[in-house]
DNA sequence: GCATAAAATGTAATCGTTTACATTTGCCTA
DNA sequence: TAGGCAAATGTAAACGATTACATTTTATGC
C-alpha cells in the first residue's frame, strides 16, 4: 500500500511537503504542489484514514446507537443526521444496540475507546449510573440523546426531543372529546423511557377528565407489531371494551388495527386508534391512521449540530433539553 | 487519557508486558498478570482502538453499504449480518448511500481508506469500471454482494442472493396459473440491477405462455410506496386494465393495494397483487399480501462468512454467486 | 547586489500499540 | 552447583500520518 513517504519520494519533496499539499495547499508552492499532485495521481496514493485519525486525536465519525435500524420512524431521523453531518465533512457510524443490552458502562467503553467523536444515543439508558455521564468535564466524547429521554436517576445529559408527555396528553384528550370514554393504552417495553413519558401523558388525559378517569388500562405491546397485536386481543376480550386504542408507536397501532379487524370489527366504527410518530406507512394503512407527527428530521440535525457543537468547543455541553414541537395528524382511524 | 505506558509504569513493568498481558495473557506469569491487572483497574485504562487498528492493520469493522436504513427488508439482512458479526468479534459499519449516488470510484476509495477490513454491498454498483473491482487481487479489501447482483459490464463480485429471475418468473406463473391474463409490473429504478432481474422474470414467465404474451406492461415505481401508488394510477386508468399488478416489492405492493382501494376497487376481488420480499408488514396488509420468501438473514449471515473468509485468507476469495433458495407464499391479495 | 523578511521546505519527534529480537530469570538435571 | 533450556520480560523499531521547529529559498526594498 502506497504511504505518504513513497509518494515524497517519487514528487522529490519531503513528506512533510506532501502532507501539506493535502492538508493546507496554500502553504506549499505552485511548483511543487504541480509535482506533488502528479505523483499523487501516478501511485494512486490514498491517505491512510487510520494513521491519520489516530494522530490527529480525531476520526470525525459520530456514532449513533439505534436501537432498531428497521424502525421506519428512527430512519427517518437518521435521515436528517446523515444529511447534517454529510454537509460537515463527518461520517456516521450506526451502532445497533438492543435496548435490553445497552447499559451505561458499554457507552463508557464506546466513549473511552476514541472510535468516534461524539455519540448520538437515539435509545434511553438503564438506570446505572456511570461516572462518564454525570457532569460534562468527565466525558471524554460529547454525548447527546436524540428522541429518548434521560432517566432522573443518572445525571442529566443534553437531549433533543418533543414533548412526549405533553403530545400523549393531546392525542387522549382528542380521543376524549370525540366521545370516547374507554381509552386503552398500548405501551413499549419498561426500558423505553420514552414510552413511559407517553403512557404518563395518556394517564395524565384520562384523569383530567371526570368521565374517564375511571377507565384506565394498559397493556405492553412491546414495541412490536406481534406484541401490539397480542395486546390488542386481550384488550378486546375485556368488558367493558375499549372505544379506542392509544399506541404509543404507529407499528404498534398497524398490529392492533390488523387484529381488529382479524376480529371481525372495523376500525374507527368499532373500534378507533391512534397511533404515534406518523411514520410513512401511516398514511396508508387501512383507514389511514391518525397519529402525532413528530419532525423527526429536524430532530436528526438538531442532535447532530449539539453534538458537534461540543466537539468542536467542549464547554458547549450545556445538558439542556431541547424540545422540539409535535403535531396531531388527524386521518381516518379515530371516530 | 491514560495509554498503555502509563499502565506500565503503575504496575512497574514494561508496556510490551501490559500489551502481552490483554492479548495473550498465557505468555505472562501469573504474579505479573495480578499486576498488571490491577494497574489496568486502577488507571481505567481502555486500548485505544485507532492505535491498535492502526498498528495491526486492522480494524475488525465491516463496511455495510445500504441503499436505504429504513427498508424492512435490509433489515432483516443487516440482523443477519450484526449476528454472525458479533459472534466473530467484528463490529459493523454502516453506511447508507443512495442508490444513484454509488459507483465503483467511491466503493474504491472506501476500500483504500482501510477503515474497514471488508465491504459487505447491499446494492448494485453503476456500471463504471474500476480496476479495483476486476480481480480478486487487485481488490485492496475483500468486497461481497448481498442480494443484488453484478451488472455484466463489471467484472464478477463475489455474490450472495437468490435466484431473481426464476422468482420473478415463478410469481408471474402463479398468477397466470389462476387465470390472470392481464398482469401488470411495477418495476425499481434502473440503478437497481435486482429489480431489473425480477423484471426479466415477470417477461419470461409472460412471453412463456401464449395467452398472455401479448399484454406486457411495465411502470416505474421508483421503489417507493408513493412511485407505486402513482404507477398504479396509470396503469388502472389504462385498458384494458390489468387484473393483476406484480410489484417488484412489498413496499410497492404496499402502495398499489392503498391506490387501488382508492379508487373504489378491491384486492384481491377486482385486482391481484403480489409482492416480492415479505416484509414484516406483508401479513397485516388488508388483505395479507401474497409475495415471495426470500431468506433475509441467512443471506446476511451467509454474505458475511463469505467477507470474513476471504479477510482470513485472500486466496479463498472465488467470485462465484451463492444462490438461496426463495419461497412462494401465498396469503389472501391474489385470487 | 545586499540585507532582511517572508515564504517554502526539510528534519525529526510524536501519537499508542504491537512485535521481532535480545536479555534476563527460573527451573531442572547431571 | 554448573549448565542448559524454556519461560518471562525488556528494548526498541516499526506502523503512516502530522507538526513544531530549523533551515533553506525566494521576494522585497534600498
Amino acid at each position: 500500500m502506497v504511504s505518504i513517504n513513497h509518494v515524497a519520494e517519487i514528487a522529490g519533496v519531503s513528506n512533510a511537503t506532501v502532507s501539506r499539499c493535502i492538508n493546507d495547499p496554500l502553504k506549499v508552492s505552485k511548483r511543487t504542489r504541480a509535482k506533488v499532485q502528479s505523483a499523487i495521481a501516478d501511485t494512486g496514493y490514498t491517505a491512510n484514514t487510520l494513521a491519520r485519525s489516530f494522530r490527529r486525536g480525531k476520526t470525525n465519525m459520530i456514532m449513533v446507537v439505534i436501537p432498531s435500524v428497521g424502525d421506519p420512524f428512527f430512519t427517518l431521523v437518521m435521515e436528517g443526521i446523515r444529511a447534517a453531518a454529510k454537509r460537515c465533512g463527518y461520517t456516521i457510524m450506526i451502532n445497533e444496540t438492543q435496548l435490553s443490552d445497552l447499559n451505561a458502562d458499554e457507552i463508557g467503553a464506546m466513549m473511552v475507546s476514541r472510535q468516534a467523536d461524539g455519540i448520538i444515543l437515539l435509545a434511553s439508558l438503564s438506570p446505572f449510573g456511570n461516572a462518564m455521564l454525570s457532569g460534562t468535564s468527565n466525558r471524554p466524547i460529547p454525548i447527546v440523546i436524540g428522541c429518548e429521554t434521560v432517566s432522573s436517576d443518572l445525571a442529566s445529559l443534553p437531549s433533543v426531543h418533543i414533548d412526549n408527555v405533553g403530545a400523549a396528553k393531546e392525542a387522549t384528550e382528542y380521543l376524549i372529546s370525540q366521545g370516547h370514554r374507554n381509552v386503552s393504552f398500548i405501551s413499549g417495553p419498561e426500558s423505553s423511557l420514552l414510552t413511559k413519558d407517553r403512557e404518563y401523558g395518556y394517564l395524565k388525559g384520562m384523569l383530567a377528565s371526570k368521565t374517564t378517569s375511571e377507565y384506565v388500562q394498559i397493556e405492553d405491546g412491546g414495541m412490536s407489531i406481534h406484541g401490539s397485536a397480542k395486546a390488542t386481543r386481550k384488550l378486546l376480550s375485556q368488558r367493558p371494551r375499549p372505544t379506542a386504542i392509544f399506541c404509543a408507536n404507529d407499528e404498534m397501532a398497524m398490529g392492533a388495527i390488523h387484529e381488529i379487524k382479524n376480529q371481525g370489527l372495523s376500525v374507527p366504527e368499532d373500534i378507533s386508534v391512534i397511533g404515534f410518530d406518523d411514520i410513512r406507512y401511516a398514511e396508508i394503512t387501512d383507514p389511514p391512521l391518525t397519529t402525532i407527527y413528530q419532525p423527526a428530521e429536524e430532530i436528526g440535525e438538531r442532535v447532530f449540530y449539539r453534538v458537534l457543537r461540543s466537539i468542536e468547543d467542549a464547554g458547549a455541553d450545556d445538558d439542556m433539553a431541547e424540545i422540539v414541537p409535535h403535531k396531531l395528524i388527524i386521518r381516518k382511524s379515530v371516530k
